[in-house]
RNA sequence: GGCCCCGUCGUCUAGCGGUCAGGAUCCAUGGUUUUCAUCCAUGUUACAGGAGUUCGAUUCUCCUCGGGGUCACCA
């Protein structure tokens, strides 16, 4: 069975990055009917918090990404760690090294000074004496001093590390007895029985520790997958500093999960020419092989797309639901699906439409000046006039189409072109020159209220003429 | 600096020795529309550079250049 897992550590809110390695992990896990395990990565007490793996969490169901099992704590699982620890001390994979920070700071600099590669020079470790029982020490792991390290990475292919250029005996614990991060991932992802690890290539040189990890305890090494990092516009990895990366914020700015998750899916990996990807799509199509070699660039144009995609063929009660999130509520209007129809189309995020609602149901503050000088003309008040007649003296006004044989015949009676009504009605309906069909906003506000419209904007811009 | 990864239109990408280098987005133009948006059509723009292998390289190899990641008792 294949068994992913994604482990943030919660330091802050769940990033853009962050979502598209769970995103992936997700989808290849369900691809598999297999399962996708949740770990907060939280053993550094001073930097983690508990809102911040709270908040993970949110935007996990926000989006729909629903984890299997238990979600494991690593702050947790300090006793199970000890065992490990101990295990590799018994049969001397691992040692005590009693240097001080204070010394291996100068065993440092002396390195940096003769422009070696800095790592400890291995002191303690085939150290036999006798050192009090109370002397501050911490563990390190006894990694092999020469061969090769072959990490087999399902994206990048097979990469050869030579253990004399990046290992050295590296701290599996701390002065206070903690374990360390490349010790747990191998003891946490071995026990849950992890089989594929997807996450960020800015692991890749973590990974050859974490094996010379597996190896020493003798577990199986899974199945690696380093995901290229996403860039900002200037081309270095993605972070807090730019601007929207906090999941929770696509929601306040009015995207859609399906958009959202529909965007990442496509940032670094494809199938063929393939753009639009339903959630089935997506469990049923993605591959980890099919992801790309090459770091992309973070960019929402692609996103806006989508998102207006998604608006656009959401069925209308979807679409109110989610507008209810942006403080709209619709289920009551009676004229909700001319309503929507004629806004879906028009609308880039959910929440410039309900913007856009409101601009229909609530009458105009102000007319917009430009629209007036153009269009408010003498002729214009008189054609306003005469439409404003027809709608009085009709009774039966119910549909977009109602209102758009009244237009028609002012405009056959009159002997102008549809422009010269629509343009001044426009402005006086909405108070701008630009919105959706007038026949669907007269059908939304109702007789009362577009008759009361088209007094208004006459008496308030007649002295203006 | 050491080690590692990467390099196709502005952006996301297809390509897996022979293609007019394809799609999407963006942008521009035209059409549709009472306006704007949608929608439809058309168009501009890419294989980082240099060697080599080959009858033939975007594709394979090497070098250069460029970009990125990582080098902790953080994760």
């Amino acid at each position: 069975m294949i068994v992913t897992r994604f482990a943030p550590s919660p330091t802050g809110y769940l990033h853009i990055g962050g979502l598209r390695t769970a995103l992936f992990s997700y989808l290849w896990a369900r691809k598999n009917g297999g399962k996708f395990l949740l770990r907060i990565e939280d053993t550094d007490k001073a930097r983690n918090s508990q809102e911040a793996a709270a908040a993970i969490l949110k935007a996990f169901e926000w989006l729909g990404l629903e984890h299997d099992g238990e979600i494991t704590y690593q702050s947790q699982r300090d006793d199970i760690y000890a065992i490990y620890i101990k295990q590799l001390l018994d049969e001397k994979k691992a040692y005590k090294c009693y240097m001080s920070k204070e010394e291996l700071a100068e065993l440092r600099e002396t390195q940096m000074a003769n422009k070696e590669r800095t790592k400890y020079n291995g002191k303690y470790r085939d150290f036999e004496g006798e050192m009090p029982d109370d002397a501050e020490c911490v563990i390190r792991i006894k990694a092999p001093l020469s061969g090769d390290i072959i990490v087999r990475d399902g994206v990048k292919g097979d990469i050869t590390f030579k253990a004399e250029d990046i290992l050295d005996d590296f701290v599996i614990a701390r002065g206070d007895g903690s374990p360390t991060y490349n010790f747990v991932v191998a003891i946490d992802d071995h026990l849950m029985g992890v089989t594929e690890v997807i996450r960020g290539d800015d692991h890749l040189s973590n990974t050859p520790k974490q094996i010379v990890v597996y190896e020493a305890l003798g577990f199986e090494v899974p199945k690696f997958y380093h995901v290229p990092m996403i860039h900002n516009s200037e081309g270095k990895k993605l972070s807090k500093r730019d601007g929207a990366t906090d999941v929770m914020a696509y929601k306040e700015m009015g995207y859609t999960p399906e958009a959202l998750l529909n965007f990442l899916v496509r940032l670094g990996w494809s199938h063929g020419d393939q753009e639009i990807f339903s959630m089935d799509e997506m469990r049923e199509l993605f591959n980890p092989k099919d992801i790309n070699k090459s770091a992309s660039i973070y960019n929402t144009e692609k996103l806006d797309w989508l998102n207006s995609h998604y608006i656009k063929n959401s069925p209308n009660n979807a679409l109110a639901k989610l507008l209810e999130q942006y403080g709209l509520v619709l289920t009551s209007h009676d004229k909700k699906e001319i309503l929507l129809d004629a806004l879906k189309e028009r609308a880039k995020t959910l929440k410039e439409m309900a913007t856009l609602v409101n601009e229909i149901i609530l009458a105009p503050l102000s007319y917009d000046e430009k629209a007036v000088e153009k269009s408010f003309k003498a002729d214009a008040i008189e054609i306003l006039n005469a439409f404003k007649e027809k709608v009085i003296s009709s009774d039966e006004l119910h549909l977009p189409s109602d209102y758009h044989h009244l237009m028609q015949e002012v405009v056959n009676e009159m002997a102008i072109g549809f422009g010269k009504i629509g343009q001044p009605l426009r402005v006086a309906l909405l108070g701008k020159m630009s919105g959706p069909g007038l026949d669907s906003v007269m059908a939304i506000i109702g007789k009362d209220e577009t008759i009361l419209r088209i007094s208004n904007a006459i008496a308030a811009n007649t002295a203006s003429v």
